[in-house]
DNA sequence: TTTTTTACATAGACATGCTATGCAAAATCG
DNA sequence: CGATTTTGCATAGCATGTCTATGTAAAAAA
């Protein structure tokens, strides 16, 4: 198979493939750079995870995977690093002794609010150089990327 | 330490700062729960790499880790992993003894076409749920994303 | 020509993700 | 009510993705 064969294009009729594979592209590649917190170890799912135990509360094992959409044991081994910096604990959960409610300590919240002020550090100098109209139109964007995250 | 007091909140002054927050949370959400393809084995970076192979030509190994913005041996064990794939190949530099070229193959692009038809498979039916306007920011977001990334 | 710098590879560590499977508790069924 | 099925979580085992530290060979500089 050689290298310099084109491989054909899609047709002009799927403008709004290209936007949508344009901005996973941009949304994973913003991510990646912009959204790396220097000193952070963790993945960002690790600090949704406590975010949205600040959020709303304790939540069982199975309850967390689902809203990150991670496999069970993948959500499972995350708790137990967080355990393990004693970010989150685990209690029996009174009405179900399969289950464990995930809550998050003090220690937990301390480190959250650390990790926002380094990742606002990290950015607003970036969002600063934009204009208020496309400062404007990135937070509408984060309204609708949330929702299309939760749509799915 | 007790799990019940509270942390205290950021004053009102610092809205830029909850947007950057935002924003980084909505991107990298929606990366995790939209932007992940079925059967895709790979990283999102992997799937840059080859789309900045297709664009750009033959790159070194080093260029291409620091346009990803990882690590030098990082992007060394993905090129080998693609070489696996044969979605890449590596040629020696003609100039340069050291260094290697990292080319696209004919199989690269054709994998990078099938990863974008299913990404697009995936997200246009939750892009085609808004309105017009919507789908406008999302595109300027888009673009400011990159633009981001870019100045960082 | 010798030294330093550069480009890449290797080693080793750990996080993140998966599937398959096990175990114990809860729920269901006969 | 006892037996079976389902459910919630843990464990095992594997591959990817990421890092720092270090090695090697070629190029550049002294």
């Amino acid at each position: 198979m050689s290298r310099t064969d084109p491989v054909p294009t899609t047709g002009p009729e799927e403008a709004l493939g290209q936007h949508a594979v344009e901005l996973v592209r941009a949304a994973a590649r913003f991510t990646q750079t912009v959204g790396r917190v220097p000193g952070a170890v963790y993945s960002s799912v690790a600090w949704r995870v406590l975010a949205d135990l600040e959020t709303d509360g304790p939540a069982r094992v199975s309850e967390l995977a689902a809203e990150q959409r991670v496999a069970q044991p993948t959500m499972t081994s995350l708790i137990h690093r967080l355990e393990a910096e004693a970010w989150v604990e685990r209690q029996p959960d009174p009405s179900d002794g399969r289950a464990a409610l995930v809550v998050l300590t003090r220690a937990g919240s301390l480190a959250l609010l650390d990790y926002r002020r380094a990742a606002a550090e990290r950015i607003v100098p970036l969002l600063a150089q934009l204009g208020a109209a496309d400062q404007e139109t990135l937070a509408r964007a984060s309204e609708l990327m949330q929702l299309l995250s939760d749509l799915d």
